[in-house]
RNA sequence: GCUACUGUGGCUCAGUCGGUAGAGCAGCUGAUUCGUAAUCAGCAGGUCGCCGGUUCAAGUCCGGCCAGUAGCUCCA
């Protein structure tokens, strides 16, 4: 028989060949690293049979999907490994993650961060083992029956809601069989590096209503030296933490007084108004007023807009006067009431309308974390009120202004395309049309973009744009929200060419996200080591002793003057001192001033990671560091 | 909110089997005026997250609360 190879080319083989021997009759270095195929796009272990004209793509663990298969693999292993050492425990589901895998257990008597060397020495033993990986089938009562035996009561619920006259598979490694869509390695044996990373708590099918099962965590690679360099990753990830390193930098604080609610510090506050400045600068450019609304409205406005019924219980309220309030978690509604504010023509449209607006919400206790998540936080927030016929073009505005801010820092970005949630408002043909012109915008502009069916607002659909910092992590910041509920609950409208009232369309869209979660990426992506532009403190001029006094504090003066973000280290402390702190500050530059600069009218240049840059005239020196902070250059 | 873990001077951490706290850095004082990541000496600083319990005795053991961390769930 003949089966279909990647490139196009057939082979023969005997009929009823397995994967391994169709490798096999390709190369014997392909049969060693085969981990799985794909046969007719389908998943499929070594030992499948195949059929006559099947398309045949062997997997290897270079490939995306087996190293999944790796991974699902060292998840079946730490099954064993625990109902070898735990016989009581139940197991759940143990799915790949990215970087790894976990398993979902549920203990008699929980287990904790320490035991996991007990049970990793155990996976080493069946990995020792290499015992062989046996897939067979069974029908759905038969099924339910094995694992009954077992006392495996979650396997039997989810055999349970698998359809009729379904065939359910399981794999078999020594004594251990586990319900498994599969494929898997052939057996336990080809697992050359994993480790169990860490244990928590999670909810029986994610749902918080259900019982709470330990989670434990693992990674697996292909090659130690792989998970070695994963493991140094997330070393460097720790001492990047921007909840240490604010502490450390002196930029924000949050304190007991009130929990998630962030206290900004001078340098982090130098840091929010130059991002503010910047975002000011574009958003005038690009034809955006700005207005301020207050951050507490009575409760008939809530109402109006809807967030009184559907998020109420992220909302601060309170009463004034016997009045109901609350304190806004959005900016939307203050903006429609400035555009209620007059009448509007046609030839207003679009009006762009701006606003840094503090939001507050009453996030769950457990989800905060450092300025990631808060409960108070300012939003670079924007809405565009437009005919429909501007839809495409304004959106398009706002995907470019978005991809200049992300580039500026160095971000590269993907975007998804989220469509509407089960609990929504509005008419599902205001949702097409809302759909389709974000779809069309996106489509004119030639982005690539995922949908995420279900995951808009419940207002109305939006793009996301997820950016990526300097070691790889992915974080959801802009977004750009169509939203046809609002304008009609508020009964907003315009005069259009006609003569007639019209309604406008609106979009709320932030570049930033969050200023604070966007500060915090920013401080994580940088490692603190912020560009010139955006650093606290620019230059540290640091005297060799106290003659040099003068000189240093006329040159000191004269970079104020010149918008320099300046200070002088004038303590009695030598010179290695003072470079270590302002280094630790991680200061761009800093200037070394003894005799020979004050005499000359020089100033010796130490910038923060390429160390003595020798001496220049200080003139020279101030022109450049103008040029960083005008051109907002990297470093 | 849920599960697990953690909480000792401003910061980083030590404190064994329960016997009423210890270091380095930072701070202050003094000396030193020095050339690219820590000059020396002295001083001061803590009701050990909070509340309660066990005990002759609690930083240490137990319970509750508060806060943080990793996840779950949710989200900018």
């Amino acid at each position: 028989m003949n089966v279909i190879l990647k490139n196009g080319e057939s082979i023969s083989l005997e009929e009823k060949a397995t994967v391994t021997a169709a490798a096999l009759a390709i190369s014997e270095g392909l049969a060693r690293n085969a981990v799985c195929a794909k046969v007719n796009g389908v998943l499929v272990d070594l030992s499948h049979e195949l059929c006559e004209g099947d398309h045949l793509e062997i997997v290897t663990l270079k490939d995306k999907e087996g190293l999944q298969v790796y991974r699902h693999t060292c998840a079946h292993v730490l099954a064993q490994a625990l109902k070898t050492v735990y016989p009581t425990c139940k197991l759940s589901i143990g799915p790949v993650i990215e970087n790894g895998f976990y398993y979902d257990v549920d203990f008699v008597t929980p287990i904790t961060q320490a035991d996991l060397a007990k049970v990793e020495e155990e996976m080493k033993k069946i990995i020792k083992g290499n015992f062989a990986i046996e897939r067979f089938t069974l029908p759905k009562d038969e099924a339910i029956k094995l694992m009954e035996e077992y006392n495996e009561s979650y396997k039997v619920e989810l055999i349970e809601e698998l359809p009729e006259g379904e065939t359910i598979s399981f794999y078999k490694q020594g004594n251990f069989t586990d319900l498994c869509r599969g494929p898997h390695l052939p057996s336990t044996g080809k697992i050359k590096a994993f480790k169990l990373t860490s244990i928590a708590g999670a909810y029986w099918r994610g749902d918080e209503h259900n019982k709470m099962l330990t989670r434990i965590y693992g990674t697996a690679f292909a090659k130690k030296d792989e998970m070695e360099a994963y493991f140094t990753m997330l070393e460097e990830a720790k001492k990047r933490d921007h909840t240490k390193l604010g502490k450390e930098l002196g930029l924000f604080a949050i304190l007991n007084e009130g929990k998630g609610l962030p206290f900004f510090l001078p340098n982090g506050m130098v840091l929010k108004n130059t991002l503010i400045d910047y975002w000011r600068q574009i958003h005038t450019r690009e034809g955006y007023v700005e207005i301020s609304t207050p951050i507490m409205l009575n409760k008939s406005l809530w109402e109006t807009s809807g967030h009184w019924y559907h998020y109420r219980e992220n909302m601060y309220t309170t009463k004034v006067d016997d009045e109901d309030f609350a304190i806004k978690p959005m900016n939307c509604p203050g903006s429609i009431l400035v555009y209620k504010n007059e009448p509007h023509s046609y030839k207003d449209l679009p009006i762009r309308m701006g606003e840094l607006g503090l939001v507050h919400r009453h996030e769950k206790s457990g989800q905060l974390h450092g300025l990631f998540r808060v409960r108070c936080f300012t939003q670079d927030d924007a809405h565009i009120f437009m005919t429909p016929e501007q839809i495409k073009d304004e959106i398009k505005g706002v995907v470019r202004l978005i991809n200049e801010v992300y580039t500026l820092f160095g971000f590269k970005y993907h975007v998804e395309l989220s469509t509407r949630p089960e609990n929504s408002m509005g008419s599902d043909e205001d949702w097409n049309t809302a759909t389709d012109a974000l779809r069309n915008a996106l489509d004119d502009l030639g982005l690539d973009y995922v949908v995420n069916e279900g995951d808009g607002a419940f207002y109305g659909p939006k793009i996301d744009f997820h950016l990526e910092d300097s070691i790889g992590r992915t974080w959801q910041c802009g977004t750009i929200q169509l939203d046809f509920q609002l304008p009609q609950r508020f009964e907003m409208e315009y005069i259009g060419e006609d003569g007639q009232k019209h309604r406008p369309i609106m979009v709320h869209r932030v570049a930033f996200g969050s200023i604070e979660r966007f500060i915090g990426i920013l401080i994580e992506h940088f490692a603190g080591k912020f560009p010139v532009w955006l650093s606290p403190l620019q230059v540290k001029i640091l005297p060799i002793t106290d003659k040099q006094a003068d000189y240093v504090n006329a040159l000191c003066e004269k970079m104020k003057a010149a918008g320099i973000r300046v200070k002088v280290d004038d303590r009695n402390e030598k010179i290695g001192y003072k470079i270590r702190e302002a280094q630790m500050e991680k200061v761009p530059y800093m200037l070394v001033v003894g005799e020979k600069e004050a005499t000359e009218g020089l100033v010796a240049v130490r910038r923060r990671d390429k160390g003595d840059m020798g001496a220049i005239p200080a003139d020279e020196f101030i022109a450049t560091v103008v040029e960083d902070i005008a051109s907002k250059t990297a470093f």
